[in-house]
DNA sequence: AAGAGATACCTTGACAGGTGAGGTATATCG
DNA sequence: CGATATACCTCACCTGTCAAGGTATCTCTT
């Protein structure tokens, strides 16, 4: 996953990427959704542009990672579907966090902060 | 990559994992081995043991993933390799980190820093 | 001398997540 | 009417991880 240069490029479909290459993000994506959703039921688009915004437009998803997330957080229980009510533009399918999906955000905050010490650990360089 | 119960198995071929899932290191292995060896030429059964002891035994590479990561390395010019001179017990490969590789390990920790700013952000729930 | 266990390296096949490249449909604006 | 933005979706491919196998050497025990 990792390109040549050590990061993405900067690219089109509405995501903007730079200098954070794409296996390290790998295993927070679950997360971060469940985030948006911890903060009330939204819709895909909607949910990457706010995180685009929130980084300052340093990192979103591509649209792929995106959908095939919701697929997998909702076959696993962690978000429920459903379509929005016919309002202007074009159609929304909106989700929302389940109790599951709660304990599981929980369950990876507290992991995250084991994380970041084991790594600031295992890429500081010093004598034992 | 990541297990039913969110979290390694505890399991065989002397590596030592629990709590920390895999997908959330990926993309972090090259950095830790290049790490390793910013502290001078090593092998791989000893670096690992390094990383084992320097996490309480809570993280290890499994041997196919430390041997694959080498072999990147290698092909990638960050690392070289020799065999070492003939001790006791079993033949060793000795790695050592070259200027390229270096200045990877520089930009990875950079890097670093960003991601976990970023995750920090991604993962509060806050208004905005 | 035979066996167990530790050290030390390596390969293969399967699997899962990310994503480029394609697609569809609707609404708005010039 | 065409362009643009919104909004969703799928497929094939690539890459990193890893379970499960393997080989070889040395030491310690029986």
């Amino acid at each position: 996953m990792q390109s040549a240069n050590g990061a993405l490029d900067f690219e089109g479909k509405g995501v903007l990427c730079l200098s954070i290459s794409a296996d390290i993000l790998r295993g927070h994506t679950d997360t971060i959704i469940l985030t948006q959703l911890m903060r009330g039921d939204n819709y895909g688009y909607e949910i990457n542009k706010t995180i685009q915004q929130r980084t300052d437009g340093k990192y979103g998803f591509k649209e792929a990672t995106l959908y095939t997330a919701f697929k997998r957080l909702e076959q696993s229980g962690l978000i429920t579907s459903y379509w929005g009510e016919d309002g202007p533009g074009a159609r929304r399918r909106y989700y929302a966090i389940t109790e599951l999906g709660r304990e599981k955000w929980e369950e990876n905050c507290r992991e995250w902060n084991a994380t970041r010490e084991l790594i600031d650990s295992l890429i500081a360089v010093k004598e034992d």
